[in-house]
Order: structure tokens, then sequence, then C-alpha cells
DNA sequence: TTGAAAGCGCTAACAT
DNA sequence: ATGTTAGCGCTTTCAA
């Protein structure tokens, strides 16, 4: 077990006082070209590397953003979290990332392992699994942490003194209405979902709020408003939805909404089971552009968040705050409409 | 802006020495219950949580291990890393990581950071992906850590002192190959991967060993070892197969082994394309058991490697090391066959 | 340009 | 059971 070295070690043996060391080390003054060879030399020799911890304990920042996700095996988290590494990174900054798998427990750990650590803010991803979460322990959590601390969240919700950056689910849905109008569906069905997640309700009012001037034909029975968030419920979903537009001897929806890529990739297994083509029969379209909805077949239309800048966005946020640059309050993320084969019979491939 | 709070706040109120507030807060010697109630209460007061910093830097171990990874955006990674987390999470230690991207430069920075950051030890999941990285930068990159840092990857070369857990590659191909046999295959195609992976030339030399006895016909051209490891690569080499029989005049392979998952995957495309039917004209099967083969027209068969253990044993190594306890240098990672529809006509749904 | 010394927040050995 | 004190490894005044 080789001794411990520090920059004692190292301004000993160059025969300097720890201090020039430091300052070489962050080149924060001047120093003699000699000395400083001597121990730039030294450093490589040893394979010196500074300890974040001192440092840390002296300086006011860390440089670290914590950031805690539900669960980077979701491919959204994992989007969303490279990016803000890679955002991050940019101005020297790395993340520390907590997965809480949605359990209200762990999470109440990641925000004390967070602090303990001293971060330098925390970005919080409710996203897609924020359902699991009540609006109520956000508050408690959030009353917990110093002001000091930027705390920036993708959670929709109202009254809580903090940084949001959100997906314009509005705008969105609009986005989704437009294309299928644009392509002339008028029984247009909305699928899957919970109305506790609050990017849900809105895409359902949303959806009541403008399917009419959108031409589309308002029958509740088009809305599935329940399950989950995954491919399996997604299928179920739609499998249901067929048995009750049977019994009620109601004709098939020209157009199917996933209220997410899963649930719409779902759908189209469901769809598919059912003996009919997409989209010569049905359209079916959803949200996220996970990198599935490229591979599945037919190749999903759907609409896109632009991850890169959306981590931008989260991160900049924390840092601007750090710097005291006020960043707004609220920012919004611009979605995309991405065409693919599910919803437009012309295009080529699959 | 709140003043900062230390142990010497709380001391100082509860009218105690710090040491005992350390006592309390570590739980290291008996502290009156008086005065422990005063503490905790304080504790909560004033929302105080110690600094992982300060303690790092007299404490011997940090609880953190440094992951290394090319990419969690990539299936394989993200369920490495949970598994690892989780792992971790019981013995009470974090995870901290880095992404890599495939680059080397960025890989080496991620050594540095970590051992700045003062980790305890060090996993490097080489992977899928592992070819970016030559044997000779993991050999520098090694000889730089010092030996007090545990260092394990999933990498396969010899002549590195180093921790390895790795999969079992020659047994994964066996289990498929015997499965092949089993269902009457003879004509099996060896589709993706590049030579200088690792992991896939174990495959194919392991391939060229067996096959004879497991009664396949061995002929070279049914093997295509070019390409990624993608799914439209996966596609692409199969449609090159497809065209080099034609040409040749010979008969299509009744199997089809990817290479990996996203190759199998790929292949499948290319074969639904050509008008054949999986597995009725075709049997196709890939490694890694990704969530996608769960997903796709027909569910793949797959080498499942049991990312939980894997991940658990990546950790143990890791923190048994550190106890001192001396783990064995290299473990293998046992593979097991999880048939589907793709390689099984008889499979019920789909 | 360089060094001495204090301090960051905590733990642990030693004393009491 | 509790307090005193000396580090841990670094940065940063302040002097020289």
């Amino acid at each position: 077990m080789e001794r411990k070295i520090t920059i004692y070690t190292i301004a000993k043996e160059a025969e300097v006082s720890p201090a020039t060391v430091s300052r070489v080390l962050n080149n924060s003054a001047n120093v003699s070209t000699e000395k400083r060879q001597k121990i730039e030399h030294l450093i490589r020799k040893y394979n010196f590397s500074p300890s974040a911890l001192a440092r840390g304990l002296t300086e006011p920042r860390r440089k670290v953003i914590g950031l805690i996700a539900a669960d980077v095996r979701n491919p959204f988290y994992a989007e969303l979290y490279v990016s803000c590494e890679i955002a991050a990174a940019k101005k020297d900054y790395s993340i520390m990332l907590i997965n809480t798998f949605g359990k209200v427990e762990v999470e109440k750990q990641a925000f004390t392992k967070l602090m303990e650590q001293r971060v330098d803010g925390i970005i919080h991803l409710g996203g897609v699994a924020d359902d699991e979460v009540t609006d109520h322990s956000y508050v408690k959590l959030l009353e917990k942490l110093p002001s000091s601390v930027p705390y920036v969240t993708t959670g929709k919700f109202d009254g809580i003194d903090c940084y949001q950056v959100q997906i314009d689910e509005a705008k969105a849905l609009d986005l989704l209405m437009k294309h299928l109008s644009q392509n002339g569906k008028h029984r247009v069905a909305l699928l899957g979902g919970r109305n506790n997640v609050v990017s849900t309700r809105i895409k359902y009012e949303r959806f009541l709020e403008k399917g009419e001037a959108m031409g589309f034909s308002m029958d509740p029975d088009y809305l599935e408003n329940w399950g989950y968030y995954t491919i399996p419920k997604g299928e179920e979903t739609m499998d249901a939805l067929f048995d009750k537009l049977k019994k009620k001897r109601k004709p098939l929806p020209e157009a199917v909404i996933g209220i997410n890529d899963s649930t719409a990739i779902g759908a189209c297994e469901s769809i598919t089971k059912h003996g009919l083509r997409i989209p010569e029969d049905i359209s079916v379209v959803g949200y996220d552009n996970i990198y599935m909805t490229q591979i599945v077949e037919p190749n999903l239309t759907t609409v896109d968040y632009n991850f890169v800048s959306f981590g931008q966005k989260l991160v900049d946020t924390v840092i601007d705050s750090l710097d005291g640059k006020e960043p707004v309050r609220k920012r919004l993320v611009h979605p995309t409409l991405v065409v693919r084969r599910s919803s437009d019979s012309e295009r080529s491939g699959s």
C-alpha cells in the first residue's frame, strides 16, 4: 500500500510551500517557471490527484449537481439524464445521479444524501412517473432545502416556490391533433394514463377543450383513461376499447393517440392482433419520441421534446441561479412533431 | 441566505462539545438521553445534515464506488448500472456514474475525476462497446490507479492485474447452439459484430470449435462477421447474407444467431422483408435479453445474463476487496437460455 | 513570487 | 459519559 500523497508530499520534495503547489494546481497565481516545472513533474511522478473532498471543504462550489430520477432504465430518464450530464460538463459541472424507483422513501433519502454531499443544486425529474409523488410530499421535501441550493423540477404543480422546466403538454397535443385533423381523421381515440398524473390530465383536458374545433367527434366512449404507461398496458387498453365499441356497436376510431409512446406501441400490437392495418385502417401516434419508436413496425409518429435542449435548460437554470442570475421561475420545453409511417401511409420505408 | 450550520452550531446551542454531537450523529458512543434528545431536537430544528466532505476527509471509507460506463442510454448499461446501484445500496454504498460515450479521452478523465472524488473502488463496464478501447489504453489507465483502490472490469483481456467479472460467452453460445440443434437445425448462420471485440471473437471461435459436434454444416459462407451491434446494421448484414447465398446458389439458413439482440432484431426485419416467416422459415436468436426482445414481433429467443447477480458480483468484488477478503480475480456470470417465439413455433402468443 | 498560518466541518484519541 | 485537541488535505488571506 503506497503512502498517501498530498500537496505536502509534493511541496516537501519540491522544496516549496504547499501554497505554491496549490497555486500551480489551480493556476491561481504566478509561480516561477522553475518551481512550476519541478512541481508539475512531481505531480506526474506520483500521479497525484488533489482531493475534491478537501477542496470542497474550503471552496464555496463543489461543481456537482444532484439529479433525482425515477429509473434510468426508462429511456425517457436515460435521455434526460445524459443530456443533463453533457450540458453540465460544458460548464465543468458533474452530475450525481440517484434513482428512486418511484419510492417516496428512497426519494427522501436521495435529498438527504445529496445535501450531505453538498451538491450545489438539485434537479428533480418528475416526468412520466410523477404520479407516485404527491404534491404534499414534494412540499415537505422542498421546505427542508436551504434556499441557497437551487431546486429545479420537471414536475407540474403550482404554489411551490421552485424553478420549473416543463414540457408544453398542451402544445404537444395540439401538434398531434392538428396532424390528425389535416389527415382527415374525425373519430380519434385517446388512450392510457391516469388522471392523477398532471401531464396526463392536461392532455385529456386539452383534448376535450380543443377537439371539437379540430373537427373531432367528441364521443367520450373513445377515451380510455386507465392503466399505466407501459406497452402491455397499452395493449390491454386498446383491447378494452375494441371490446367496448363492439358491444356498443360503434365504429372503430380512425386514429388513436397514446398517452405516451409505450402505450401507443401497445395499442399497435392490439390493432395488428385484431387483423387491422396501421395506418391504413387506424393511425396511431404517441408522445416522447423514445428510441423504440424508430424500431417498431410501423415506425411511430410521435412528439419530440428535444432532450438536448431540455437538459440544457435544466442545468442552466441551476447554474444561472447559482451565479445569481435569477433565472425565470418557469420555462417551457417546446415539442415538435415527428411524422412517421404509423400515421402516414405515403411515407416510404417502414 | 441562512447561516451555515455545522456541528458547532448544534454543540453551542445544546451546550455540549462538538464531539458529543458527532457521537449522536454516528451512534458511536453512549450519550446521556437528556443531551441526546436536546441534540436531536436541534438537528431537526435546523435541518442539519453533516458534511460528507468533511467526514470523508477523516474517515478511511467514502462509501462511494465509481462506475464507468459507455452510455446508459444503452439498455445493457442501464440495467447493469441500476443493478450495481441496488447491490451497493444494500451495503450502504453509493454509485458515482460517469458516461464515456466511447471516447477514450472522456474515459481517462473519468478515472481522474473518480480518483479526485476519492471513491473507494472503480467498476468499469467494458461490455458491448469495449471495442472502442484498446487493451493498450486500459493498461495505461490501470497503471495509474493506486493499488488501494480495487478496480473491477467486465472487459475481457488477459495479462492485466485487476478483478474481472465477465460473461461466460462460450457457455452462452453453447446454450443457443444446443437449443437450435435440438430443434433440428443444421444450416446455422452467425451474424454481426467485429473481431476486435473480444466477446465477439470468443463467440465466433466457439462456433467454429463446437459447431460440427452440434451437427451444423460448417460452411464459412454462413458467417457474416461485419458491421456493428445495432438494429440497422443487423438488417444490412442479413441482407448481405441473402445476397451472397443467392449469388452462390446456396440454400437459406435454417437458423440465424445474432451477435447481440439488436443485430438479431435487425436480421428479423430483413427476413420479414424478404417475405419469409420467423420461425417457420428461419429461426432467429440473439444475446443479452434486452427489454426490446419481449416487444418485437415475434418475441426473440435470447440469452440472459441475470443483471441482478451480475451487478451484485461487481459490487461485491469491490467491497470484499476493500474489506481485505481477497476476492477471486476472475468470476464468471452464468447465462441462461430464454426461449421465445422466434425460435419456437409451438410457443403460444407472440 | 513565495511562505506562514488559519480555517473549512468532521472524527477520534486521549483525558477527565 | 463528555470535553479537549489534533489532525484530515486543501485554499486563502496576509506578510514578506
